[in-house]
DNA sequence: AACAATAAAGATAATAATTATTGATTTGTT
DNA sequence: AACAAATCAATAATTATTATCTTTATTGTT
């Protein structure tokens, strides 16, 4: 049987989602893995990336300075962008919060599938 | 004296935004606004929308497609984006919304600016 | 293990949105 | 009217992303 992920750079991709919290660009992933996968090429980090994230295996979070950031923490929560340095950080709200977003009526809306929620500002890096 | 929007072209773009609902592209106010100014070209539409962005006269909502959304209603409020066919409706949140979002503490922000929440799924067109 | 079918990859070209450049034109001030 | 600064159109350049096409890798079956 034809499992679904498995190619070994698909899956180098993954887990490198899965092991950072730098909600990295495909850029960044390509940059990383193209040290243990000579042969990588960008191409193929789009690719996979679109791939799962229709796999619903990783999200896109959000579009920071043009980019598009992943993460393959799929779990409801949000994120804080620093307009400084483009830090993406993890923001696990209270579970209150959700439901009370989630109780707007908005009037041209038929269905509501999900919500995005992100702060902006400076991170600690950036002083 | 130099005010600071003193251009027609200026003018018409922001005038334009603030008659709209449409949260449009800045290839939408380009198309709108070449019949009555035939002169007008692309690149003047993106540097007045940035710079009337700068200015705070108008605000970036989102990234829908790819393509950057703006709206000169400035004040506190959020959208929904219809993932069919890319509209953008205003969501404007009670007051307390805000307030609750804004004492989330957030490990490894310095200073929070502000935020963004955006809603996706089907608008009433679309049905 | 070998083979054929299929999926995935690399290389490269193509898009599409946006930004930068440059030289001409308009505007406000003297 | 003359001058300087701001603005513009036209165009070229960037940048992130997607598509194409040929080759390579992976899998299920024999």
């Amino acid at each position: 049987m034809r499992t679904q992920n498995y190619s070994k750079k698909r899956q180098a991709i993954y887990e490198l989602l899965l092991s950072t919290k730098e909600h990295p660009t495909a850029e960044w992933i390509y940059n990383t893995l193209k040290d243990e996968y000579a042969d990588l090429s960008l191409g193929t980090v789009y690719r996979n990336l679109k791939l799962l994230e229709k796999n619903g295996m990783i999200k896109s979070v959000a579009v920071v300075n043009g980019c598009e950031r992943y993460d393959a923490l799929t779990s409801p929560h949000s994120h804080f962008v620093c307009t400084k340095c483009s830090r993406v950080i993890d923001v696990f709200y209270r579970d209150e919060v959700p439901d009370f977003i989630r109780n707007m009526h908005i009037d041209g809306a038929d269905r509501v599938d999900y919500f995005s929620l992100i702060y902006y500002g400076t991170c600690n890096n950036c002083e």
